[in-house]
RNA sequence: GCCACUUUAGCUCAGCUGGUAGAGCAACUGAUUUGUAAUCAGUAGGUCGUUGGUUCGAUUCCGACAAGUGGCUCCA
């Protein structure tokens, strides 16, 4: 007999080689329906593998993460067997689970899947998971499991097999399908009632772009069709948030053939928003003692070469242009015209820290496929500026971004974030990184000792650095799931270097400053395309394009709207009237849909008594107010930013 | 840059197997003067992304290019 703990701390007995799904029915039928793995000790197990001494035993079903990875690692096993069935010959790489469901990389020789076999694929998956097929584990020696792929002629297989050892080969089965795979998987294919092919991608062998492109294949699957209808759903509620449909909707931004990609039009209500974050970065920057700058947006070869930008990231530049036998380039990042303003006069430590700051336009020359909306452009404008200090200043300077970065995020209401010290790769010294290997070191470790002295929860990452020193960027995600890099905050110890900067120090001697680059707000393209996601359109009062639409309810209270209008705009308050014969449910209907946080609906009773009767975007009737009440109520709103 | 897919009116989308296109909304005109999420009627609007080819004939089939979408790679 042999003991094993539960999760409340019970232990019960049973004979030994009992398998989870056993101890599961002993304890109610009801959960051994619904058990897909089993945590062994806190090692991940077939529910169906027999236990032989004491462990610790957890099941795991839908509702655990592990249990989800499973039952999706079991689908990626499935749609395999799919594929294998349609396309004989295939050779498959890997096909892990991912947040959304699972994928499987495979090799289909000369032929192509398309969009219309995933429908096939799909219904031949549901016929297989009928066949309640179990999944079969099968340990075997390493030189069987080579001997087995060499005469299958699987390279991939093959390659895999290359990290192994005996005692750690295992093979699964279900139905007609062999995978070498450690597993684990769930009982049988009969748990996956519900499947859906996303969609069909190209996927480079591990992941290297000199390596040939697989083909990828996304799927999810559910225990049931209302969990994938609900999901589904979910999907199409995303669509709803997506910052190119809002864009549009909302006249934020539109982009045009002859403009070329990944360059935004912003329209006039987009530019709102724009100047709004632009006063917020202004006053936030000049009470944090920055100094305001304007550069050009090009610059000779000759700067760049300096800088660094031309031998390490030349292909992200717009090629150059050659003027009077020069060569010019467009900026993609304000740094280089920064420091020759820091150089421009000679500096004292008593001018330190020296904080310029800009919001830059940059040109990157992003790649085709890499375009995304508002996220990933070729025009953007960065909230710039750069720190010029000492090392002792470094500290305090570097804790101060990152006070700046919390400040922000509670404006906007951005609570989930992780920051991320991006460190070299020691390896690609001289080639993406400046050649310096005591001054990384001595840099990250300057980084890191902010983050741990201020107690501040970050994740290390390598080789994610700047090709001038180590950074902090700080991951958040869109109500919408999708994540990326909004601020970066960075040190710098090469070009103050390169570009022979200097202040004289209190012994007289010259000495070279530390660099720090920092974007709290990213550029506008990825923060507005972030906000738009995140507040999905219902911009805060002091952000929105239109804070107030008047609506009169019919021709002859349009010059009272005007007026009401008029006083609104000139208590600064972007304020609209709706002049247009049209039914006031209409108007109401045409403000809400623009997302337009209040409207003020006027007619005869309002007129009568200098009112309005205030309407509040996807909230409703909130009574009826004398005018300066209400100018009074919003101002406040609007300069205490409110969210 | 790579793989797959998409591109029809300002927007959202129909258009079966080739015979030069249609709806709703928006726009414009008129009627209506309206009380909290769509008033009614009429008018106008498209070389069907661009460009080659196949064909008596191409929005429809094939190729190239461009832009976009989902991924991969990349991301100062």
């Amino acid at each position: 007999m042999i003991n094993i703990t539960l999760p409340d701390g019970s232990v019960r007995q049973y004979e030994s080689g009992v398998t989870s799904l056993d101890i599961a029915k002993s304890i109610s039928e009801g959960l051994a329906r619904k058990v897909l793995a089993a945590s062994v000790d806190g090692q991940v197990w077939d529910a169906t593998r027999p236990i032989s001494k004491d462990a610790s035993l957890k099941l795991l079903t839908w509702t655990d993460t592990d249990g989800k990875n499973t039952f999706w690692h079991s689908s990626a096993h499935l749609m395999a067997e799919a594929v294998e069935s349609m396309f004989p010959g295939v050779k498959f790489w890997v096909g892990p689970p991912v947040e959304n469901g699972f994928y499987y990389d495979m090799d289909l020789g000369d032929r192509k899947m398309s969009e219309e076999d995933l429908a096939a694929l799909e219904k031949k998956m549901n016929e297989l998971a009928k066949q309640n097929n179990a999944y079969l584990r099968k340990e075997m020696p390493k030189a069987e499991a080579v001997q087995y792929f060499t005469d299958k002629g699987d390279e991939y297989k093959l390659d895999l097999l290359q990290n192994l050892n005996d005692g750690e080969i295992t093979f699964y089965t279900q139905g007609a399908f062999t995978d070498l795979c450690r597993g684990p998987h769930i009982p049988n294919t009969g748990f996956i009632k519900a499947i859906k092919l996303m969609s069909i991608a190209g996927a480079y062998w591990k992941g290297d772009e000199k390596n040939k492109m697989l083909t990828r294949v996304y799927g999810v699957t559910f225990p049931s069709q209302k969990e994938l209808d609900e999901y589904l759903a979910l999907l199409e509620e995303a669509k709803k948030r997506d910052h190119r449909k809002l864009g549009k909707e909302l006249g934020i931004y539109t982009m045009d053939d002859d403009v070329g990609p990944g360059l935004p039009l912003w329209l006039p209500n987009g530019t709102v928003i724009i100047e709004e974050l632009e006063k917020l970065a202004k006053e936030t920057e000049l009470a944090a003692g920055y100094k305001r700058v304007v550069t050009p947006h090009i610059a000779k070869e000759s700067m760049y070469l300096t800088s660094g930008h031309l031998p390490y990231y030349a292909d992200s530049m717009f090629p150059a242009m050659e003027m009077d036998g020069e060569k010019y380039y467009l900026k993609a990042m304000n740094c280089p015209h920064h420091h020759k303003i820091f150089d421009a006069e000679p500096k004292s430590y008593k001018d330190l820290p020296f904080r310029l700051a800009e919001y830059g336009t940059c040109y990157r020359y992003e790649q085709s496929g890499e375009l995304f909306g508002l996220m990933r452009v070729r025009c953007l404008h960065m909230n710039d500026a750069h720190i010029y200090c000492t090392k002792e200043q470094f500290y305090e300077e570097f804790r101060a971004v990152n006070e700046m970065y919390l400040k922000y995020f509670k404006i906007f209401g951005i609570e989930k974030y992780v920051m991320r010290l991006s460190l070299h790769s020691p390896d690609k010294l001289g080639k993406k990184y400046v050649d310096e290997p005591e001054l990384w070191k001595e840099t990250e470790a300057l980084v890191r000792d902010v983050l741990v002295r201020t107690n501040t929860p970050f994740i290390e990452v390598q080789d994610e650095a700047a090709f001038y020193g180590p950074k902090i960027d700080v991951q958040i995600w869109s109500i919408i799931g999708r994540e990326f890099t909004l601020a970066t905050n960075q040190v710098d110890f090469a070009q103050g270097r390169s570009f022979k900067l200097h202040f004289t120090n209190q012994e007289n001697k010259p000495e070279i400053p530390l660099i720090i680059h920092r974007a709290p707000l990213g550029t506008h393209e990825r923060f507005i395309g972030f906000l738009l996601e995140h507040y999905a359109g219902k911009f805060p009062v002091w952000l929105a394009p239109v804070q107030v639409k008047v609506l009169p309810i019919s021709d002859k209270f349009l010059d009272y709207a005007k007026s009401v209008s008029d006083k609104l705009k000139k208590a600064d308050i972007r304020s609209e009237v709706d002049d247009r014969n049209e039914k006031i449910g209409k108007k109401i209907r045409d403000t809400e849909l623009m997302k337009v946080p209040y409207m003020l609906v006027v007619g005869e009773k309002e007129m009568n008594e200098g009112k309005v009767a205030v309407r509040m975007q996807g909230k409703g009737d909130a009574g009826v107010q004398v005018v300066e009440d209400f100018i009074a109520t919003i101002s406040q709103e609007i300069s205490e930013r409110k969210s």
